[in-house]
DNA sequence: GTCTATAGGGAGATAGAC
DNA sequence: GTCTATCTCCCTATAGAC
């Protein structure tokens, strides 16, 4: 790991990767601090928390940020082409919001108030994003607001299924169809 | 825990209910005898493999079993009737779809081919049933598996959004209105 | 079949040297 | 700031009594 930044950097950087690759409760303190390049007790310099307060700092600063996965597509000439752009940004293999959207889904339930707040503030700031670039397109606010979060759960769910769970390793669903399907059905109720 | 049945099963039972709850690292092997009412020795009396077959146990008996869900929507008058139903069954509180896919996303890294394979099984299984009742109201059958994929990654995601992620607390999208929209989107298609 | 008792290991965390 | 050494706790798993 980049030992150009700073060590606390470094281990932030280090944990998510381990944390969304393997889960919080499998990745040891002494992982961390091997992948980081140095012992357990430097970790709690830097963390007097401990584990769980590296993983507050994680969630806070590596959770995915979306806005500029979806500024790519601000031009699309119509509803379904946006869709189309956003579904393919937003599943992408080199996108990591589904690695970390599952990660973050695992970890939910174990998590304080706080960061609940955290996550659902990410989610509306996305849709936000997304519902406003809709409304080049639908003008009712409050149809164009729940078109966003229909695209949002079925990419959502099909990045889960299909990349998490590797489920197109079984069935043929590639991501070109499915978003192109979607976004002709869903880009249908344009005014 | 229903002691009229064999320990065995009540092992499982249990297991699967705080695996769901709390994740598989999370569930301690002293925790899960406390719950059955006996000791860690005679979870080893059963399962010789220990907590790791204990719960492939789970995975194999313990997974949504999904038939039942749809076949309550079998007569449904149209595609947008019978793609509201199910997405209403599928993301019900009393249905455990949601709870269950969730930890099943979360363990997944961490399982062998087999269970993969498993869980994939299931998931086309799933999809069968929804594109055979589909395949009434869409002739072409390619154009029925894809939207049946569709409404299963839109279901979903919603759930696993809303419900998983509690952003039912923060956003005002209920599961009727989701259902209805959705619904009404991917049924305009119908032949 | 189910228990008590315990071995053996690895986890998170800390004290104190440098 | 970072390390070595170590503490304590809890976990999985097993041996042997009943």
């Amino acid at each position: 790991m980049a030992t150009t930044t700073g060590l606390r950097d470094t281990i932030v950087n280090v944990s998510g990767e381990l944390f969304v690759r393997q889960g919080y409760d499998a990745t040891s303190i002494k992982q961390i601090a091997d992948a980081a390049g140095c012992t357990t007790a430097a970790l709690y310099y830097y963390f007097e928390g401990g584990k769980d307060a590296i993983l507050k700092e994680v969630l806070f600063s590596h959770l995915p940020d979306v806005g500029i996965t979806m500024d790519e597509c601000a031009n699309a000439a119509s509803l379904s082409e946006l869709l189309h752009c956003v579904a393919m940004n937003m599943c992408a293999q080199e996108s990591d919001m589904i690695d970390k959207g599952r990660w973050i889904l695992a970890e939910f339930p174990n998590r304080g108030e706080n960061e609940r707040q955290l996550m659902h503030e990410k989610a509306k700031t996305m849709h936000a994003h997304l519902t406003s670039l809709i409304q080049k397109f639908i003008s009712d606010p409050d149809e164009a607001a729940t078109i966003a979060w229909l695209h949002l759960s079925a990419s959502f769910g099909y990045g889960q299924m299909f990349t998490s769970m590797q489920l197109s390793d079984s069935v043929d669903l590639p991501l070109e169809k499915f978003s192109a399907t979607l976004a002709r059905l869903l880009g249908s109720c344009a005014d």
